[in-house]
DNA sequence: GTTGAACCGGAGGGGTGCCTCCGCTAGAGT
DNA sequence: ACTCTAGCGGAGGCACCCCTCCGGTTCAAC
């Protein structure tokens, strides 16, 4: 809610009601949704998610028409947190400074896997996420690409992949998972 | 079918009615179930199931009593094929075995996330797969390292929840997918 | 060929989720 | 303060799924 730079943050403000109690209640219902998605996948029942929000089912299916435009504000309401934390690491060294959003950007991962997946497939609001996602991080490994401390010969867009594939994974405790993000991350690294 | 020399070999073998009729029902349901998995995710209908393997809904329930036994069933046949293919590549060199055999089970993974997910959790057979598993590629990997190819500070189990975790994940193109991983594989092997 | 035990199919009862529709409520503008 | 409109809640119809149960069928052993 603080500056609103990457075009997704237009799309969840675009959508909120702006009568009080209209918008006490979509702000309700996304965080019931985000919780509900994180806990029960992407088939979580949306009159379970009423019910955790207060609120009517048809106050849902009013701001929802669909389930899945209520997955795209859901998903669309988290990028835009990860835009943000992207700002928030650009003064440190490249590679630090890459790994330190990509971290974040995986701990983001491991909950809204659901949601991701369910939204695979066309989706305009999905496209403009993409786009911010990519505004926001992709900064930061050309700047680790150009300091020679990422290989060259790859992009944004394969990196993202690898570390939502390997967080997105269950591991048996979170020092696997770091453990085995670090490895992948070697890879990317350039060789001395 | 063939050398039945792994654990997991002996899970299905043991559920298999002897009754020919019971038998082909029991194949038929096996095979639906992976078709339906694949296709639906976890939560596949077990009446479509059924529908699909051309049996009625009752047949299922003799078979597998719980939506977790079809799980396990499922997955262990799977799994004692990916055994079986480890002894297929056991004789080229040690980096080319390990990561032919990868590639394999990437493929494997694609497909069979949803299995895995709900298995999620304990589960005695999925136990004995683990073990199979770790006993048909643990000596590839073991080897590679012997042969100084892979580094030494991580185990067999880091290695597969990456390739787990990285093919498992929707990307544009195969290409892509290959490309992935073969960087990530590039932080597995010994640095020159 | 006979027989009985194992196996078969699917109807049916109970449960849950999806989505619409409408009588009621409360915020916002004058 | 008044109004009137945007918003609210939830009952109810429909669809689908889970799982049990039992009369009929088929295999295989003798």
């Amino acid at each position: 809610m603080t500056t609103p730079s990457f075009p997704v943050s237009a799309i969840v403000a675009a959508q909120r009601p702006h009568r009080k109690d209209a918008a006490r209640n979509f702000d309700a219902l996304l965080a019931a949704a985000r919780e509900a998605f994180a806990e029960n996948g992407a088939d979580a029942s949306l009159e379970d998610i009423a019910r955790r929000a207060g609120v009517g089912i048809g106050t849902l299916y009013r701001n929802f028409p669909t389930r899945r435009a209520l997955f795209e504000s859901v998903y669309a309401d988290e990028v835009d947190a990860l835009c943000q934390a992207a700002l928030e690491v650009a003064d440190r060294e490249p590679w630090e400074a890459l790994t330190a959003w990509l971290d974040r950007f995986a701990g983001y991962m491991v909950t809204k896997r659901a949601v991701r997946e369910a939204l695979e497939g066309e989706s305009e609001i999905l496209g403009v996420c993409r786009d911010s996602m990519y505004a926001a991080g992709g900064p930061l490994f050309e700047r680790a690409q150009q300091a020679g401390e990422a290989r060259p010969d790859m992009d944004f867009g394969d990196l993202l992949r690898m570390v939502a594939g390997i967080s997105a994974t269950h591991f048996t405790d979170d020092e696997q998972r770091d453990r085995v993000l670090a490895i992948a991350l070697d890879g990317v690294r350039t060789r001395r």
